[in-house]
DNA sequence: AAGAAAAGTGGGAAACATTGGGAAAAGTTA
DNA sequence: TAACTTTTCCCAATGTTTCCCACTTTTCTT
């Protein structure tokens, strides 16, 4: 299952490298990621495929003539940037992206699934913080809008064998 | 029945590693699990279909275009890793899932039915010490709403076998 | 009850990942 | 053009994880 997941307590060097976890670079495929401001106070790092994507939907359903439209599209297009992993696994995150994210020394490298996120790790505990209240309602509710795993006892649990 | 079920007071040693019940390693398909911050301060561990049908739930009812969204991604499935049951039946829990459940040394391996949590055994001594209020409660108006089987003496009673 | 098997735990050594930093290359400024 | 800064490439040191084997305790069998 190639899915890009972990919590990853990386730092950014006296150059600006972050290492990208090797699990992540192991799935990704090429060299090239793109990088943009995120959602919240992170930074984006997308595949590119993933980028295309992204790119495409907020193409889409944006146009120049409208201010909103411009607004959204010079938070999240205008600010990208396409950087190189280098042999060791790390990527130069450019100065504009690091203010934009407070990278300092200590980052977290977050998976979520087909794109990463990159934190400062106070701003990030915050964020988890500040959220745990929320996402504990959220979660009550994915309850009740769909049947979970939970309660229907042969799910995936089999003696034995499946191993691969 | 195939079901995971019992409380193991196991460790966590030096190097990050906890034994998974034998029950449970003679139940699970393959040698591979996902490990998640689960609600509460413990640890889920997941066996791949459960997790699956997990993903498959939260993607289906969340998008990266809604805050709200993302809140319940960077708690689920950002810190999530899929890890390898050794020979020696245990897993190596990541340092960052570690520290959300604040692992140290005496944990409790608490069986589910279809997935375990680990717990650290101090806060899992609490928890169960500050809900049983709650626990009451919930439980009594189960009877308002399920229906038991209460007076078929055949289910589901053997006497033997204890937990630990 | 004794022996055998299984389960849980500990630890050494090799493999791997991350980080730091030197030196070359490229770009900027005066 | 020379001096300087920034970026890129590469190698090395450190720290962590993985793999494997062995010890101890518990459980099961005869």
């Amino acid at each position: 299952m190639d899915l890009l997941i972990g919590e990853f307590n990386n730092t950014l060097d006296d150059k600006g490298r972050v290492s990208l976890p090797s699990r992540f670079r192991s799935i990704l495929p090429g060299n090239r990621v793109f990088l943009t401001q995120g959602g919240e106070d992170c930074i984006w790092v997308c595949p590119p495929d993933f980028w295309k994507d992204l790119l495409q939907k907020v193409l889409n359903s944006t146009s120049i003539f409208k201010a909103s439209s411009r607004v959204v599209r010079r938070r999240i297009i205008g600010p990208a940037q396409e950087v190189e992993i280098d042999k060791a696994g790390r990527i130069a995150v450019p100065q504009s992206l690091r203010d934009f994210a407070g990278l300092s020394r200590d980052c977290i490298v977050l998976g979520q699934l087909d794109y990463m996120e990159i934190w400062n790790i106070d701003r990030y505990r915050n964020y988890k913080g500040s959220t745990e209240a929320e996402f504990r309602i959220s979660f009550e509710e994915l309850g009740s809008t769909a049947d979970m795993p939970d309660q229907d006892p042969k799910n995936g649990l089999d003696p034995k064998e499946g191993e691969e």
